[in-house]
DNA sequence: TATTGTTATACTCTATAACTATA
DNA sequence: TATAGTTATAGAGTATAACAATA
C-alpha cells in the first residue's frame, strides 16, 4: 500500500488545476455561505453592481452561463432584495437590472469576505506571482476558445 | 449594454480559476468521450496502472474522492473490462486493483490523448511558465489543506 | 469498536428543448 | 423570422447516512 501515488496524471496542469480549484470553490463557498451568496450567484451580483442596466443575456454572455440558469439566479437575489428587475422601455422583451441600496452594501460587504478568501489562498505568493497565475490562466482560457464562433466577453485590464 | 464587462471579479483568482479550468474539463472530456473514459475514470485507470494491487480506499484518499463514488467508478472500469477487483488475502474486507492488459493498452492510449489536451490548452506556454502554473496551483492546493487533520496524498516530484 | 466496501439518496451545477411575448 | 426571457427537465458530479462483512 503505497502512502504517495506517482502517476502521469502529475505531468498534467489539469490534473492540478481540478485539485486547486476543488480547494477554492470549497473555501468561497463556505465564506460566501453566511451571507447568503454562492460562487456564481456573487459573480451575477458583481457585474450587476459594476454595470447598472445590465440585460440577463448579457449577463450569460459575460459569465459562461446559460441563459435558463440565469433566470433562478437572478430570482434568488431579487427575492433577497439585492437587484430589482425593470422592462427595458426600449425592448419590452428585455428586463434591465439594478442593484438596490442593500444589494450595493451586500456586495461591498461580501467582495472584502471574497478578497480575504483569495488573499487566504495566495499566501506566500508575491504579487508578481499572483498576475502570473492569473495571465496564464486567461492564456489557457484563450487556447481553448480558439476556432469558436462565439468568444464570450473579455474582461480588460484596468 | 456593455461590450466588454468590468468586475472586481478579474482580480481574483478563483475567477481566472474556474473560467480555465470549465475549458479544460470541456475539452478534456470531449477527448476522453470516444476512448469511453471520463476526467474521474481516467484518473482512476491512471492510478491502478501505476500503482498495482492499489485498494479503493486508497484511491479515494489519492484522489479527493468519496468512498461511495470511487465504488462506481471501479464498477466501470471492470464492466468495460480494462481493470479486475481480487480480494485482499491479508484482509479480506479488502480488494486489490490491477489493470487488465486491455486496462493497460486503453491507459496508453489515453494518455497520449491526454497530452495532447494538455499541449493544445497550454500551447505558446514555455516550459517555465508550464512548469511555474503546476507549481502556484500545488501552492494554492496547499494552502487550501492548512489546518486540515487530513492532508490528501501528495504526489511527488520525479 | 473500527474499517472496507457497499447501497441508497439527496443536493448542486450545468445543459437542452420547447414555450411566450415581443421585435 | 429572430431574440429575450422563461419553464421544465435531465444529466453529471459530489456528499452523507446507514448497512454488511471483516478486522
Amino acid at each position: 500500500m503505497p502512502d504517495r501515488i506517482d502517476t502521469a496524471l502529475r505531468q498534467f496542469s489539469g490534473y492540478h488545476m481540478k485539485r486547486a480549484f476543488n480547494v477554492i470553490q470549497a473555501d468561497l463557498n463556505a465564506t460566501l455561505k453566511p451571507l447568503g451568496l454562492r460562487m456564481t450567484s456573487y459573480s451575477v451580483l458583481s457585474v450587476i453592481a459594476s454595470h447598472a442596466g445590465v440585460r440577463q443575456s448579457q449577463l450569460a454572455d459575460a459569465l459562461s452561463i446559460e441563459r435558463p440558469n440565469v433566470v433562478q439566479l437572478i430570482d434568488e437575489l431579487e427575492v433577497a432584495g439585492w437587484i430589482s428587475r425593470n422592462r427595458d422601455p426600449s425592448d419590452r422583451r428585455a428586463w434591465v437590472l439594478t442593484c438596490t441600496l442593500a444589494g450595493r452594501e451586500k456586495y461591498r460587504t461580501a467582495t472584502a469576505a471574497v478578497q480575504d478568501h483569495d488573499a487566504r489562498l495566495t499566501t506566500g505568493f508575491s504579487l508578481a506571482e499572483r498576475e502570473a497565475l492569473i495571465g496564464l490562466l486567461q492564456r489557457i482560457e484563450a487556447n481553448g476558445h480558439k476556432g469558436e464562433d462565439d468568444v464570450p466577453v473579455t474582461i480588460p485590464k484596468p
